[in-house]
DNA sequence: TTAGATTATGTTATATTATAACATAATTGT
DNA sequence: ACAATTATGTTATAATATAACATAATCTAA
């Protein structure tokens, strides 16, 4: 049983890649409502489950939005970027720095699983705009 | 204009407080009902924003949840871990190793405002249980 | 001290995000 | 081919959040 759930997989992860911006589920659906009318919440949100398991896409916890993964090697856990000025999303990989998180916190005795890391500031583009004018 | 405000913010602190698990805004809502039968969504949204934005709270994006602030500087950028197995939420501080982390980013010109951390792992209580078994 | 500006609150309605529950269909393994 | 399993479709609804505007409290300055 694989072709018809790689079926939406393919088609979701080519909806987010195309897209500039993160995308909300409904928007998601909207797209694929153009080839497909009939498709109902429940697919694509487990469609977006799958891919985010797969470290194919993050889901954005602090938008409720989703992004195609950038980076080649599908890390799950991805330091996140958001430009609050122009909702531009990036992803970093900083895992040295968030094993020594992980670190600090483990001497509580808590063992970090999965983590959510998303900073919200101003990108690079919309910071000139700003010093400059 | 301070007392109506204010009168909300603090019933609304009293009930993150005594809860030990992380309260949905409708959560806190169906509290305050007890007192005050008519209060509406907005009253609550508002009042958790103030706390949050006064650092009194803290909102939990993976959850759509909030806590009320157990640290004495009531510091905005708390990390906070959550139990996947009996829900319990802590807070850190763990200053250094975020402005580290912020400064890997600035490399690429992000100017960070805000974060969101949230570590989702086994707490050391549920984690004693597991391996005790 | 009151008229006007401002800010907070109340209220109604609705938008947005997400999942439960169960029927149907495709796939797999034997 | 049959049963077991897993995925998908479908309907309905739950859970989370905000828009829009009316009303009321507070503040400010004449």
């Amino acid at each position: 049983m694989r072709s018809r759930k790689e079926k939406w997989q393919v088609a979701v992860l080519e909806i987010l890649q195309a897209s500039e911006k993160p995308m909300s589920a409904y928007d998601v659906l909207g797209e694929l409502r153009n080839a497909n009318p009939r498709i109902a919440p429940p697919t694509i949100y487990r469609t977006l489950s799958y891919l985010v398991e797969k470290g194919r896409a993050h889901r954005l916890e602090s938008l409720n939005a989703y992004i195609a993964c950038k980076n080649h090697k599908h890390d799950k856990s991805a330091v996140i970027t958001i430009c609050e000025d122009c909702g531009a999303v990036d992803e970093y990989v900083a895992t040295d720095v968030l094993k020594v998180l992980s670190n600090v916190i483990a001497h509580s005795g808590f063992a970090t699983l999965r983590h959510v890391i998303e900073l919200q500031g101003v990108c690079e583009n919309c910071g000139f705009e700003q010093t400059s004018v």
